[in-house]
DNA sequence: CTGGGTGCAAAATCTTTGCAGATCC
DNA sequence: GGATCTGCAAAGATTTTGCACCCAG
C-alpha cells in the first residue's frame, strides 16, 4: 500500500497522542468535529483501523460496548471502571518475561499480550459513599 | 431479583461448560438450535448476561468483533490467534500476587484482572507454511 | 493524471428490548 | 395466580462499505 498524507489522518493520531482517555471512535470524531465540520465518523473509523494496522496506536480489548484506542503504543497496563467506564493507565511498565513464561506452556507463537486491571476508579469509589451503585458497562 | 429455572438457561450454562470454544453467543444458538428448534437467539444473549452477572460464566474481553464467553470461571488466561480468531486456555494459573502488585501503584480499587496473549496458533503457523496470510479480525 | 482519501448514506453486524403468551413455583 | 421467561420481531448501537468527488504526489 502506497499511503498518502491527510489532514484528517494527521489530526486523529495527533488526538490520540494527546489524549489520555483511552477514547472511542466516536469521541475522537466529537472532539475533532469543531474544527472540521466536514469530518465523518467513517473517516475516523476508516484511520483508527489504518492507524492500528500500522501499530501507530493501540486497539484495547477492553470488553466495553466500543472499541477504544490508545494513542500510546509503549507496554503499559490498563485501569478499567467497572462504574464509569472510564480506563486509565496503570504507572507500571509492560512485564516483558510473561511472554516467555507463556512460550514454555503453549506452541502458540505468542507475539504480545494485553493485561486490564478491572475495578472501582477512585472518583467512582468517592461517589458511592452517597450513592447507590448503578450502571451496566457490558 | 427472584431466579426461576428454565430448560434454556440450562442448556446454555451446560454447552458452555462442555466446551473450550470460548463461543459467541451465535455459536451457542447454532448449537442448541437443533435440540430446541424454538430457541431464539435474543434468549441466548439474554441468559449469556444473566449468567455473566451472576459470575456463573466469563465474559471475555479480547477484542473481537463479537463478545465471547467461557464457561470455566477459574483463574486462567487467554491464547488469541490473530490469523483464525480461536481462543484457547493457557496451562497457567492465573497469578493473584498481580492484582496486589498493581495495587501498589494507583487509588483504584483493583477487583481482578484478565491477560490474553496474541499470537498465531499451532494450526495456522502449519498453514502459512505453504500459504500467504489472510484475514483480518479486527 | 491517477490512485488513495473523504463525505455521505446505506448496509452489515451484533446486541438489546417491548410485548404477548408460556412456564415455573 | 403472579412473577419470571421465552419467542419473535423491531429497534438500537456500532462499524463497515459503495460510490462519486476531491486532493496529494
Amino acid at each position: 500500500m502506497n499511503f498518502k498524507r491527510s489532514k484528517q489522518r494527521e489530526r486523529i493520531l495527533e488526538v490520540l497522542k494527546e489524549t489520555k482517555a483511552h477514547p472511542t471512535a466516536d469521541w475522537v470524531y466529537q472532539r475533532l468535529k469543531p474544527e472540521m465540520p466536514n469530518l465523518s465518523l467513517g473517516t475516523v473509523y476508516r484511520n483508527l483501523n489504518l492507524l492500528a494496522d500500522q501499530g501507530k496506536i493501540q486497539r484495547m480489548p477492553i470488553g466495553s460496548n466500543s472499541d477504544r484506542f490508545d494513542g500510546d503504543t509503549s507496554g503499559h497496563y490498563h485501569l478499567v471502571c467497572e462504574e464509569c467506564g472510564s480506563v486509565q493507565d496503570l504507572g507500571l511498565p509492560s512485564f516483558t518475561e510473561i511472554d516467555k513464561l507463556a512460550l514454555k506452556h503453549t506452541k502458540f507463537k505468542i507475539m504480545r499480550h494485553h493485561l486490564q486491571f478491572y475495578g472501582i476508579c477512585e472518583n467512582c469509589q468517592n461517589k458511592n459513599k452517597n450513592q447507590s451503585p448503578k450502571k451496566k458497562e457490558r
